[in-house]
DNA sequence: TTAATTGCAAAACTTTTGCAACGCT
DNA sequence: AGCGTTGCAAAAGTTTTGCAATTAA
């Protein structure tokens, strides 16, 4: 049975203020001002476990550290390939998204990438148990 | 000046070859095989080099490693959440795109992502220098 | 010849985990 | 009380780098 501790409430109040988009360490930081005990181990499982539960996002760019968006809503991001900051993009539209997007924040887009995320025809069939062994099986791997 | 080594070749040969986006490791056994002195770090670095040169694709999905794409034409990808395989999508349409694919691969899509990268307001602005600057500040950060 | 690149090994960085103590329910 | 969660520290996993030797131009 999933508990509420003050630590899990803390960092999912916190992550949906923040707009910056922080890494586990940046945001473990930030929270350690607020609560001067949390540890960063608490932080990053939190944060997987927020995420596992569709509760904030994961954002993968590169190499860089993993980095945390509280806002679940369905939303775009542009990467500063500069200064590594993450903008939101709350548009919907379809057609000239990149023109909008550049005038709305001002930035010059350069590429763009669409990732789509599922089962495939192989697992998507597979029961349950099965899925988890070769969940396990690609842990092992790691 | 740029050498174009035979190491280099191989790589960037093979990568275009092989279908299923390896990681950095994967693509090192791999290329092992046909080249049996080549060492990590070469293909580690040949990799980056390639990518910053635009001549490869470097995927991220997560806290997994990096993946590697020889394509470097217009696609998307999906990326199966139980097997991990990346699937190329060749697909240009705008509409429907989620459920064309989900027919195309035969795969289950739960979520997607748009990612667009470039330079921000602040950054497009400044010079080269300048950019370098901020550039190396981020490293020292990491 | 000479500077870019390689191979090796070690360092740096990021993510994950074991475990005893703690504190929700 | 019982068990999910925390904090700490250490392990595991991934990426990057220093350097001497090699090699393409």
């Amino acid at each position: 049975m999933v508990r509420q501790t003050k630590q899990r409430k803390l960092i999912l109040e916190e992550l949906k203020k923040i707009k910056t988009h922080p890494s586990a360490e940046e945001f473990f930081l930030l929270l350690k001002k607020k609560m001067p005990s949390i540890s960063f181990s608490t932080v990053y499982r939190n944060l997987n476990f927020l995420k596992n539960n569709g509760e904030v996002l994961e954002l993968a760019f590169g190499k860089n550290q993993s980095r945390y968006d509280g806002d679940t809503s369905e939303h775009h991001h542009f990467f500063c390939l500069i200064c590594n900051r993450i903008f939101d993009v709350h548009f919907s539209s379809q057609d000239n998204l990149k023109r909008k997007i550049e005038k709305k924040i001002g930035c010059r887009i350069t590429y763009q990438r669409r990732s789509f995320y599922g089962y495939c025809k192989d697992c998507r069939g597979k029961k349950l148990k099965e899925k988890l062994r070769i969940m396990e099986l690609n842990e092992r791997k790691k």
